[in-house]
DNA sequence: TTTATAGTTGAACATATATTCAATTGTTCA
DNA sequence: TGAACAATTGAATATATGTTCAACTATAAA
């Protein structure tokens, strides 16, 4: 997300309610959870690795496998599968020249769920 | 995100596990279902709008006031309530000049603190 | 009607990011 | 060792997107 340094018109209106705002700061989380918590979101935003996240969700399998479901390119899904591993959503294990992919954490599995409870009803 | 057309090396291995893919492909959700799923994912994955979120889990709140919360410009904050409007996950009533936004779904609080759990026990 | 203020919007800009391409690594097997 | 293949990686490219800026709309009050 692109960050900029400041907000020029910044406070640019008169503070409504400030009770409210007091009240709500200090029942948020800290600031670097929210972005982490983003960065996890982000994690499942797009479809590549959502369709990746919803095929390991019933098997554990190769890049290969993965590439030719998807009907995508290696590089690509190997690319994505590099952001999955690096947040900690999938783990691999490597058979000879095949590496095997599979999801890392319970929590993947409740969030992608409850996000498709979502889309579904909608 | 960006898609493109087709990928050149497309298949470009020797499928290893046939039997798994179909398998796999059998139980996956519809492609487009997995596209809203990651559009879903994608307006939760930005640091400025998680905190709209986190900020409207405790009490409704207007424009001006989200705005001095997180100590951006009114005109960022609406562009982004814009969006959880069009995604049906924040709704508003106005109140002569203040506009009011509240979340406007109840996998909203769900989904956030799941991801939440997620990132606070890593 | 005029002024002030809350909020919205579109375009421009900067940044982030997904896929491609080419090169490379790692492993198996002849 | 060398060939074959699975997988990874870095750079380049195209696209997506968040914030700014300026202009605008909507409402209330003088």
């Amino acid at each position: 997300m692109a960050k900029y340094s400041a907000a020029s018109d910044r406070c640019d209106c008169t503070v409504i309610h400030e009770d409210v705002i007091k009240k709500v700061k200090k029942r948020m989380p800290d600031e670097e959870l929210l972005l982490n918590l983003a960065d996890l979101f982000k994690v499942f935003g797009d479809s590549t690795r959502v369709r990746i996240i919803s095929a390991l969700l019933h098997s554990e399998m190769c890049v290969c496998d993965i590439a030719a479901l998807l009907e995508m390119s290696k590089s690509a899904i190997s690319h994505q599968l590099r952001e999955l591993r690096q947040t900690k959503l999938v783990k691999y294990r490597r058979d000879g020249k095949v590496v095997y992919y599979s999801l890392d954490d319970e929590h993947v599995g409740v969030i992608f769920k409850q996000g498709l409870a979502h889309v579904s009803e909608a």
